[in-house]
DNA sequence: CTGAAAGCGCTAACAA
DNA sequence: TTGTTAGCGCTTTCAG
């Protein structure tokens, strides 16, 4: 044009002609609590995803449009319904939407869920290999400190990383001979439930201390640390304490926090490679990719800094592989449009 | 309509008819380094805000876009106008966009900027009150602690946060007798810069220490705890150290950080709220707003947790009256359309 | 190759 | 009240 003086496209306009929005939804969760109440996961992890998905997106010279749902809100589905028109998919935190709804709006428009359970059959799944990663973090515990009696600190029922983690924390219990959860306690994913589970567990077990205290997230170890400091119990010389995430203040906990590293940058990367290439190829089988942790050694756990060191647990290995070289460059539009259910 | 049964519509559809797409752009920086290694107080700072304005926005029932653009990044202006055409304002981030380019975007939509410098021209701005926080935070060291020889770790000079900060450091301690800046390096707001100003500090005045440490920002703070606790020098006992913005992180240092808070989340809220008054009325005056910061007493300054205490050192108040009750149900849109410059 | 015209799916103004 | 129609500002197609 010869217009370079200031011309800008109307969006709206473009979007209407072009049968395309080039605008993804991220729905995540609302934080709760005023400020720095951490209350779960999502503060640092979801962020971390945002800038993960915003990147990739920017690739392609989309836009990102971000929603914070509160849990367990009922009416939160109409504006996640409105927010369907809004956009050409949707990115959902896992656990934001149940089941049922999540499927009537996969219905409507291509969905991805990050960090959803395996087994999610409705969309597709983009999540980090929980398993793996405890599995390594236990047997971490057991094989090189030799920490056998361990206590757990679990998240709530309805998390499946929580589930996922614990599974493998049992299965790599089972597997040693002499090793066994002598306790447990279940929080919220919060430093604070995390305090209050150290000191459940400092109440029944005060003088008689487990080995190691395995925790279903970072936030909740970091209580713990601070619980067990409080009670003047030094970690990692009378009891180890490991978590999971590796958010950045676990680096500053005193002692540093041993942890397992979910690739969250890189999970919000993926999700929405995953939603641009389901853009493209509405018709994609559903699929589950699960990405590697990495153990993180810290002191928490029992080594000195010296023998910390970072390993990958997981194989870079889609669960299936992939069914076709990453299209990437959205194509197909033409459907049916809006009036469908 | 008839259809309850699952119609949607088409939100780019919508926004065409009414000439109003109900959408506001959000620029901040982005993340630079790959993962934990801080670079700016933008990776916690922003977090928030986005949370403060997804959360009044959605009282409205608009949505919001995201982008993150690398700060001196030429390139992203192109980006930046293109926004401009899918929303109806835009919160733009300080220091993210050169003011000549800002003043060419104020004139296409209207702009919020968020953390700007109290003198900003061409828009709003929506601030913390830097001034009369710093000032609060150095006055209760030189009269609760009667630390005197200060050092101060600034941050970039192209930074508006940290000059004025400065400039109140500096203006309390010509009014205290006997009190002076014994020294001071110029840091980039990453905790690794801290590290680097008390490495600094100790090559300088190892035998000769200050008093007190006053850091432009938390992350700085912690790289100098981190380091001083290396060198094996004691904090408070041997040298205080302040920081700024009250992030999380500070809450669990060694000792727990004294600061000044920052409201991030108000700050979004306020900011968005202001941008949606424009876009009611466009022809509104350009205005600053500062809200009050509170000083958040822990231990690093000498103080015990006894004496431990939060105190709002800002009155409420906007740095002119507001001009009138908050419409805040957006009303008039028939502006010339697109083709403006 | 350049230029006119037909939608895209809605909202709002207008006629019946 | 209810039903009809003219745009909204683009892209794309189809004539010229």
């Amino acid at each position: 044009m010869i217009e370079q003086l200031g011309y800008v496209p109307d969006g709206a306009a473009q979007s209407l002609s072009r049968r395309r929005k080039e605008i993804i939804g991220l729905v995540s969760v609302e934080r709760v609590s005023p400020q720095f109440d951490i209350e779960n996961m999502s503060l640092l992890f979801y962020d971390e995803v945002l800038h993960g998905v915003e990147g990739r997106l920017r690739e392609h010279g989309w836009s990102l449009l971000i929603t914070f749902l509160k849990c367990g809100d009922l009416v939160s589905f109409d504006r996640l319904l409105s927010l369907s028109g809004k956009v050409d998919g949707l990115l959902i935190g896992e656990g934001i939407v149940p089941s049922p709804l999540l499927a009537r709006v996969a219905m409507r428009v291509p969905v991805v869920v990050i960090a959803g359970a395996p087994d999610e059959k409705v969309a597709d799944v983009v999540a980090a290999d929980n398993r793996s990663g405890s599995a390594a973090l236990v047997r971490h515990l057991i094989e090189e400190h030799d920490r056998r009696s361990l206590f757990h600190v679990d998240g709530p029922p309805t998390a499946p990383d929580a589930r996922e983690r614990r599974l493998a924390i049992e299965q790599v219990v089972a597997a040693h001979p002499r090793t066994q959860i002598v306790g447990s306690y279940r929080g919220i994913f919060s430093a604070e439930s995390g305090e209050r589970a150290a000191e459940a567990m400092l109440a029944e077990r005060r003088h008689h201390l487990p080995d190691a205290v395995v925790c279903a997230n970072d936030q909740m170890a970091i209580g713990v640390l601070q619980a067990l400091s409080r009670a003047g119990i030094s970690v990692p010389e009378h009891i180890a304490v490991v978590g999971f995430d590796d958010i950045y203040p676990g680096n500053l906990s005193d002692p540093p926090l041993t942890t397992v590293h979910q690739p969250m940058r890189l999970l919000g990367e993926r999700a929405c490679s995953r939603l641009l290439d389901r853009i493209a190829q509405p018709d994609l089988q559903p699929r589950v990719e699960l990405l590697p942790t990495e153990l993180v050694i810290r002191a928490s756990c029992g080594c000195t800094p010296a023998s910390a060191r970072r390993s990958v647990v997981t194989p870079l290995a889609a669960a299936r592989p992939r069914r076709r070289a990453i299209p990437s460059v959205v194509k197909p539009a033409r459907r049916p449009a809006g009036k469908a259910r």
